[in-house]
DNA sequence: CCACAGGGCGGCA
DNA sequence: TGCCGCCCTGTG
């Protein structure tokens, strides 16, 4: 990998097949990054606006510049790891074309706060819905942090902010049935943000059962909440898209929690970024119709 | 108008 | 313990 810095951009050369930004920011793991018009990707990260493009197997970072790729971009984009040497090692004759479809998948470093709120939306909820919420949320209850290309971004709400509010001004976001979950999180968060910012450093299971006490919080929201934000790679969330997957490419069958047992037993370390490149396989239409 | 998609909770066996 | 009805919104 070599990085260029620009006055107001910065260059990546070197990981072109393993940095792909359209596998990266529509294979479920993130909500705030939107496509423009010229197939770029813009988004916010903490009070930073990052487009994203690839130009001839050329990775471009624009309105950024050394200090903040050093600070936030690398362990964001999770820039340290080789992916190729990930690939390899999970590649058996029935992934094959699954991770040829998705091989520029990266999972991103997130927010513990932001992927906890996110994934509470998300609980029976679509992409499109979510995004939607978290936009409302942020518009409404974060703060401006500037104008890119016409549009202007907001941060995502910090905990007190959430806290203060009433179940009905959550409603009111299209929260829906979650409002009360979303408050029951901003009440704990609020009050110990340091239990949540600790959690990526207890094992797996532990962090699963403690992140678990937030109301909203089962199984599945939980293993999103590892896998995208605590850097937990044993974490399989199953849901709709996997259990189909699952049984299509695996022949496992049965509750979610069992597939995601019998899939942690055959991808250990790596669940996680096997359960990347089959989700994205499964929600972009490339399961068989039944 | 209705059917449906999509996780977790809580009540009831 | 396991199952089932319900929560909410948008789309077809």
């Amino acid at each position: 990998m070599k990085v260029s810095f620009y006055k107001n951009k910065v260059e990546i050369r070197g990981i072109s097949e393993e940095f792909e930004p359209e596998h990266i920011f529509e294979c479920g793991q993130c909500f705030r990054w939107d496509r423009e018009d010229d197939g770029s990707y813009t988004g916010v990260v903490q009070d930073k606006i990052l487009n994203v493009t690839k130009k001839n197997d050329v990775i471009v970072f624009n309105n950024t510049n050394q200090k903040e790729f050093e600070e936030v971009w690398m362990d964001y984009f999770d820039l340290d790891r080789d992916y190729s040497e990930i690939k390899f090692k999970i590649k058996d004759d029935k992934l094959n074309d699954i991770i040829e479809f998705g091989k520029g998948i990266r999972i991103l470093n997130q927010d513990e706060w932001e992927t906890l709120i996110s994934f509470i939306i998300s609980a029976n909820n679509r992409i499109l819905m979510i995004k939607r919420v978290i936009d409302n949320l942020s518009r409404n209850y974060g703060e401006y942090i500037g104008t890119y290309k016409g549009k202007k971004y907001y941060t995502f709400p910090r905990a007190e902010k959430i806290d203060a509010l009433n179940e009905n001004d959550l409603r009111l976001m299209k929260t829906g049935f979650r409002a009360k979950y979303i408050k029951d999180a901003a009440d704990k968060v609020s009050k110990n943000k340091k239990w949540l910012y600790q959690l990526k450093n207890l094992s797996y299971n532990s962090a699963l059962e403690e992140i678990k006490i937030i109301k909203g919080v089962g199984d599945k929201v939980g293993n999103c909440i590892l896998l995208f934000s605590m850097n937990k790679y044993e974490a399989f969330p199953v849901d709709i898209w996997m259990k189909r997957i699952m049984e299509q490419v695996y022949n496992i069958k049965g509750k979610p929690d069992e597939i995601r047992k019998k899939s942690e037993k055959i991808f250990g370390e790596y669940s996680g970024f096997v359960q990347q490149y089959l989700f994205y396989y499964a929600s972009q239409g490339k399961l068989k119709e039944k």
